[in-house]
DNA sequence: TTAGGTTTTAATATTCATTATCAATTCAGC
DNA sequence: GCTGAATTGATAATGAATATTAAAACCTAA
């Protein structure tokens, strides 16, 4: 048994409920995916790289995507960039990111959460996913 | 006098300290802007299309990034295009999204926005903007 | 008002992330 | 192992945003 039985069998449910079948590539993708937070397309790309045969970058975005509709991740567009967000990674961590040297510190705060079950209630929604990102200066970059 | 001195005046400080000028073009796509509370560059672009002569694409990107500048304007990464969003338009309105229908809902609450400072004083960082979204089902797409 | 120097514009080319295309290959069920 | 459908890889295509550049607009000072 793999180190994360229940995640790769949320992607066979997915396969199996959308007649899709289970390939060499997206078991590697899977595979580098349950390992990291998050990553982009390119990283996933670079990543695999060494492996023969090579897996192209066109099936590294297919499968992300994949993952994305069966629940394993969550896409997040940062700066030019799409990020997946591993889901499995986070009791849900929010960030903080410093517009002078770019660093991002991760966090999570329940009642913040709190809250926006609460605002979604009154506004007749059902939470499923949130994004919440601080944008400021860090205590080095503030001199 | 306008019906938004105080932005103008924004603007023309802006301007003015950075040693830039205040253009046709410019006025124009500010009047717009100031209607508005969130845009594309697009949207602009055809919004500004009948007028004569013809305002480029491009100076509509280089305009609305010049109005983030200048505080008048926040970028915003939604979906695969950029939302130039008017802050003096809002408190701070976040964002409702359903992922059903696409229907956005704003909102604003203070309790949260505290809780986020709080977060941020944590950390050693000082807040200039935040993005808050909360995805999920409205209650007409949850049946 | 005009000349000179700078900024800005418009049109277009370019970049870069992502998606579409499609022939060849791989997979799953019989 | 067949057979039909899904998938892959290579590459072309798309689309948002930026860079380029010659021409136009702007500002200032004489």
């Amino acid at each position: 048994m793999g180190k994360h039985p229940n995640h790769i069998g949320l992607l066979k449910d997915h396969l199996a409920k959308h007649q899709l079948k289970l390939t060499r590539q997206r078991e590697h993708i899977l595979t580098v995916f349950l390992n990291v937070e998050h990553i982009t397309a390119e990283q996933m790309y670079r990543m695999l790289a060494k492996k023969e045969p090579h897996i192209g970058l066109a099936t590294i975005y297919r499968t992300l995507n994949l993952f994305c509709e069966a629940g394993l991740a969550q896409a997040r567009h940062f700066g030019t960039q799409t990020q997946y967000d591993n889901v499995s990674h986070k009791g849900h961590h929010d960030h903080l990111i410093c517009t002078g040297c770019g660093k991002i510190v991760e966090f999570e705060n329940c009642d913040i959460e709190r809250l926006q079950e609460e605002v979604a209630r009154r506004n007749g929604f059902s939470i499923k996913t949130h994004k919440l990102e601080l944008y400021g200066l860090c205590s080095g970059c503030r001199h």
